[in-house]
DNA sequence: TAGATTGTTAATCGATTAACAATC
DNA sequence: TAGATTGTTAATCGATTAACAATC
């Protein structure tokens, strides 16, 4: 019975089921079950069947999941059927890095418009990209109506770049500075932190 | 009072804390409160409170965190007071970024061990590390007792190479390859994996 | 002192799990 | 059919929040 008022917890495990389920489906695999996929995961079946029931019923009683199926379905509820158009501004080391980064294609993603603000990176190509000038970030973002970009300046630079993209419409920054991005209601900011997940794991060393 | 079973989740909280207080830090502040941290986190005062009261107390009443305090207090419980030797495996695009990140300096690692398997790349430097031949991965992370890596290998190779370090006594893994690794019980693994928040993003556009 | 904020308790809220009827 | 697995309900478990005495 699909539900409005869905956990965010249980939208933040979507994307986990689906890297799972691409990963079975690369091995040729076609069907798999709560039960298999928990145990690849470390979750519970009936945590898995819980999660799912929140948006409708994708399974068959005695026999599982249609992996294929399963994968089209989630990515419906993510809204990446189709690929948005993803801006990254600052070209530095990390940025060539997420640029050339080969996992967002068919993922729902594609980087569509680089942005810097230094006049020895402005012009110059990267793929089958041209870096923009960063001074006309705002105008070419809304013209654009980019939804989503990815920060990878310098931390002193991230929260006036993260301002630039929200005035122009941005709903969804995912931040690779170093530095806490504050954004209004109703835009999403997610920080990518390593050094946040290793000084988890070393807790428990 | 201090606790011996203290939830994930709250381990998972104190690199977001650690993370508040060092902006504070460097913004010249000395003092913050449960409040104003919970604000700017977007978190509860009560949480933060509670949280903190799993290891000991570190406030004052009245006043508030002395931020220094609580941020060495932090880093004792994650064990991150001392440097940890990390090695970093597969140099390319993403790893060179990773490599040169500044992001690790002063949060408790740093990068000791670089590892690549191209005979092209072994035996150049970056920075002041040279480029080791992967093929003694194992040798060289049981001398040198690494606990932590970072893998950014392509795809194909993160699990092996995760395997390897494994067998080398690595109790840590930070993956930047877009797969889904396994481990044994007792090795803690962290997918860095961007489309992931992107996709969650995209559940509220 | 008066005001503020901690650490902690108890209450509330929400998420996970166990169990099972339905059914492929 | 017999076996397996779903989707869902109810019970359990755990985390968050509200409230407040303690006290700086």
């Amino acid at each position: 019975m699909p539900s409005a008022e869905v956990p965010d917890i249980v939208v933040g495990r979507l994307p986990i089921y689906l890297r799972a389920l691409a990963f079975m489906a690369a091995a040729g695999q076609e069907i798999t079950s709560s039960h298999e996929l928990g145990q690849k995961l470390g979750i519970s079946s009936a945590q898995i069947r819980k999660d799912l029931s929140h948006f409708g019923e994708f399974g068959k009683q005695g026999t599982g999941y249609r992996i294929s199926h399963l994968q089209e379905q989630i990515k419906r509820i993510l809204k990446v059927s189709q690929e948005w158009e993803v801006a990254l501004i600052g070209i530095g080391d990390l940025g060539h890095a997420v640029a050339r980064y080969n996992g967002f294609k068919n993922r729902g993603f594609h980087i569509a418009l680089l942005f810097d603000n230094d006049p020895a990176k402005i012009g110059t190509r990267l793929g089958d990209l041209e870096v923009l000038d960063a001074a006309r970030l705002k105008e070419t973002l809304a013209e654009r109506q980019i939804k989503i970009v990815m920060i990878a300046t310098p931390a002193g630079d991230a929260q006036s770049v993260a301002d630039t993209c929200i005035e122009a419409g941005v709903k969804a920054i995912l931040n690779y500075a170093p530095i806490s991005l504050t954004a209004p209601e109703g835009v999403r900011v997610q920080h990518l932190d390593p050094v946040a997940y290793l000084q988890w794991m070393t807790y428990y060393l």
